[in-house]
DNA sequence: TATAATTCCTCTAGCCACTAGAGCCTCAAG
DNA sequence: CTTGAGGCTCTAGTGGCTAGAGGAATTATA
């Protein structure tokens, strides 16, 4: 049995986050003890590693919820894991492209060496869009 | 004198994200109708063009703050608005670094054909950090 | 000029995934 | 039995908007 103490040390789970899954529905409301604190076992663990290696990979708590309730049926097929985590990485590709154009334009108006606000590239590019190289 | 909604338009900011900016104070207080609508001039136009394109560059609100306030001052040096796009271009440059390595983790990951959930690498590998290849 | 259609107003609440803080209670070690 | 660490619930705040209710003003058409 861990404390939620012990369990956020071993999952690097903050204890708020913890409780705010519980309030999600994300894991089940544990026993408690006596005196009304939370006492976890093994699988509340396991669960909740999961959830904190889901979030770390991106996933947001919807696909989570999806994920781990097919974690919880090994015999179905694995397709909807796959549709979940294939959707998640287009995301993460689009996200990727779009802050690579910001790089470029970025690095191009921190280039500018002017002395004073008046002639600076980076506040000018800003005043006028019409002086960016791609879109965005 | 431009309505909101001729500011809006003119500009690709939406109704409610510009009395958002106002009421955040980025954004003076316009004047109004007879009948209490905002009237804008052009000098709101191009402040507004200036937030919508640091925003669209991902400054933050309170970056964008700083930036308003620098090119009000064309006589001040413009270190300052170095130091604010240099510190967002790292940004941008961690946050794509750490997606590129989420990349490569989901698509090692959903590259599994296996079917069903019992042997699904996507599963799997969610279920037991010991699997990835690298740290996220 | 009367009316209809459109735009605008304020206000409140919701989104996501937490995080912070107040004020109190429980637990384990010495 | 005391003390200090850790736990409890509850509320509110973060950023950057977005949605909707219920009503008033403006503009276009007849």
């Amino acid at each position: 049995m861990f404390s939620i103490g012990q369990l956020s040390k071993r999952t690097g789970v903050k204890i708020p986050t913890i409780r705010y899954y519980e309030q999600m529905g994300l894991i089940d409301e544990p026993e408690r003890s006596e005196g009304n604190q939370r006492r976890y076992t093994k699988d509340g663990l396991s669960r909740l590693s999961f959830i904190r290696h889901s979030r770390d990979l991106g996933f947001s708590v919807e696909d989570i919820r999806g994920l781990l309730d097919l974690s919880q049926h090994p015999e179905k097929p694995c397709s909807d894991a796959h549709n979940i985590a294939t959707q998640h990485l287009q995301d993460v590709q689009s996200r990727i492209a779009k802050l690579r154009r910001l790089e470029r334009e970025l690095k191009r108006i921190t280039k500018c060496d002017a002395g004073n606000v008046a002639t600076c590239a980076v506040i000018e590019t800003l005043a006028d869009h019409g002086l960016c190289e791609t879109e965005h």
